[in-house]
RNA sequence: GGUGGUAUCGUCUAGUGGCCCAGGACGCUGGCCUCUCACGCCGGAAACCGGGGUUCGACUCCCCGUACCACUACCA
């Protein structure tokens, strides 16, 4: 099909793909998916430096895990391969060559020392039509220089040639049109010599074209850089199918300035990684968000309400909802400041809004996590035990605070809660309140409460302070779900000896 | 320093000239519900960066200023 949609996430592997990466990634999935596009991953690892074993499956793990699916690339595979930079010099070669054949571009035997020194010398020193005459290149050098230089091998670097004074128009679909002079952009370099591999600027137009990508959606650190892509499809003769630039905005730092950093993490004290990560030279671990308890829909939305809003009062989209009302006129241009706690309420929300029996299966490992074997319940039990605490977790990580009284009786007593509640003749009307339970039959939570609040109404006891007993003695502290829906679901003989257990051990607080 | 981008409650944002003495959400907060803690419900405080224009009328358009962000590598 002619102009079908086709975008692409470019991730480095030079480490753990941050958040805001995830970002970029999930909103150039969803355009994707919107337009029954096609998703491409491909691997950026032109910097040979920086590369960090184990960050490629890093990266399609996090995607996968969020469900961000990928329609081609390296694992993918597809018909525009190779999807991984390193595997296409011969590719780039071949396009610097037309490049230098063209007179779009040519080579500079600078030294990086030279560039250095240079640069502290002249003040604001760029490289481009005004200086490069006075540099060491094939344009300011006679021929047979070059040509020994090169024979003498030498090394040296291909640089695009900038007309200046030029009027550069990049159009972004969510900034309009965006104009800069030619002579504010300097000869980038297309090609290293350090490595043999070209710079991002080139491999990534040059891979663009040759994987028919029509919208290059992106962070807004590339809008500065885009005008010299623009200028390379145009030395390219390709600007015609030039693709769509879109420059989406930053994940800002909550407090303070600038852009979202991984110290952030850990200075603020959340994740900025999706998976937890293992650095393989420093050993350091960052956290991530799916160890930390996230559920991976409740970053996507969270992630998605960051720089987009759909333009009505709804909050919560699934990913189908997402794929149908993105859209980039929704766009904010602002750069948004990363709010944790508006993250928490989402996977609150998720949490809350989960199935009881697929809430159980998560918490299942944590249950082995605090040595209780999870086989000892039935899943009915856990499920209902989680359900009761649902609503009062932020984390799946938080649902062993609240809920590890169905699993073990208490074997500590608030003594807050025990200097308010437990007075001297507690033990007594706990006694009688055994006594009452024994009586009761059928312990379903409406029937249980009927006949327990009889029992205190008759005998004109104190509501609040015999049902936080009682609550002690089974939570132990007074907090939790419904009195009687615990007790239906533990069941009469685990009651009985959870007050037993209480009327032995708490012994009243007396200042 | 240069270039570009951006500018509405603390935060994410709605708002595309009159519907806005600015709406929603998170957070904060008062109350209700209630055996407790939550949930839920009802309420509250809280914002159009400043100055000039344009216009009958500007949060919305233009200019200037200011602030913030990004870029300014043989990194992406």
């Amino acid at each position: 099909m002619e102009n079908k949609v086709r975008v692409r996430f470019a991730p480095s592997p030079t480490g753990p793909l941050h958040i805001g990466g995830v970002r970029t990634a999930l909103f150039n999935y969803l355009f994707a998916r919107q337009n029954g596009g096609t998703m491409i991953l491909r691997i950026e690892d032109t910097d040979s430096n920086r590369f960090v074993p184990g960050a490629e499956d890093y990266i399609n793990e996090a995607l996968q895990w969020l469900g961000i699916g990928i329609d081609e690339g390296v694992r993918e595979g597809g018909n525009f391969g190779p999807y991984k930079q390193s595997e296409r010099r011969d590719i780039y070669r071949k396009y610097v060559k037309q490049l230098l054949d063209n007179g779009k571009a040519y080579i500079a035997f600078d030294t990086p020392e030279e560039l250095d020194t240079k640069r502290k010398e002249v003040a604001n020193f760029q490289y481009d039509a005004s200086t490069r005459m006075s540099m060491r290149n094939s344009l300011s050098l006679p021929k047979e220089e070059v040509d020994r230089l090169i024979a003498a091998g030498e090394k040296y670097v291909v640089r695009i040639l900038v007309e200046p004074n030029r009027d550069v128009l990049v159009n972004d679909l969510i900034r309009g049109e965006v104009t800069i002079n030619s002579s504010v952009i300097d000869d980038k370099v297309l090609y290293k010599s350090a490595d043999d591999l070209p710079t991002y600027h080139l491999a990534n137009i040059v891979d663009d074209h040759l994987m028919e990508v029509t919208h290059v959606i992106r962070g807004e650190e590339w809008l500065p850089s885009a005008p010299l892509h623009v200028l390379l499809y145009e030395a390219f003769g390709w600007k015609d199918t030039m693709p769509q630039f879109v420059h989406l905005p930053l994940l800002l730092k909550p407090d303070g300035k600038g852009k979202l950093s991984k110290r952030d993490g850990d200075r603020l004290g959340f994740p900025v990684f999706p998976l937890e990560w293992h650095d393989p030279v420093t050993g350091d671990i960052s956290s991530g968000y799916r160890e930390r308890g996230y559920l991976p829909q409740a970053v996507v939305n969270f992630l998605a309400l960051l720089g987009w809003n759909p333009g009505t009062d709804q909050e919560i989209f699934s990913m189908e909802e997402l794929i149908k009302a993105f859209s980039f006129e929704h766009c904010s241009k602002k750069g948004a400041k990363f709010d944790f706690e508006k993250g928490k309420w989402f996977n609150h929300e998720y949490l809350m809004n989960m199935d009881d029996a697929e809430l159980a299966e998560i918490f299942k490992p944590e249950l082995a996590k605090h040595g209780i074997d999870a086989s000892q319940f039935s899943d009915d039990y856990i499920a209902r035990a989680v359900g009761m605490i649902k609503s009062r977790i932020n984390f799946v990580g938080d649902i062993w605070d609240n809920a590890k009284f169905f699993f073990q009786a208490p074997t500590e007593y608030a003594p807050k809660d025990i200097k308010k509640r437990w007075k001297e003749d507690t033990p007594e009307t706990m006694r009688l309140l055994i006594e009452v339970i024994k009586g009761i039959d059928d312990m379903t939570s409406a029937n249980a409460e009927a006949i327990v609040l009889g029992w205190i109404k008759d005998n004109e006891l104190h509501l609040g302070n015999v049902m936080n007993a009682f609550r002690l003695t089974v939570v132990g502290e007074c907090k939790g779900p419904h009195m009687f829906d615990i007790a239906e679901l533990m069941g009469k003989d685990e009651i009985i000896a959870r007050i037993e257990r209480g009327i032995e051990n708490i012994k009243p607080i007396v200042e």
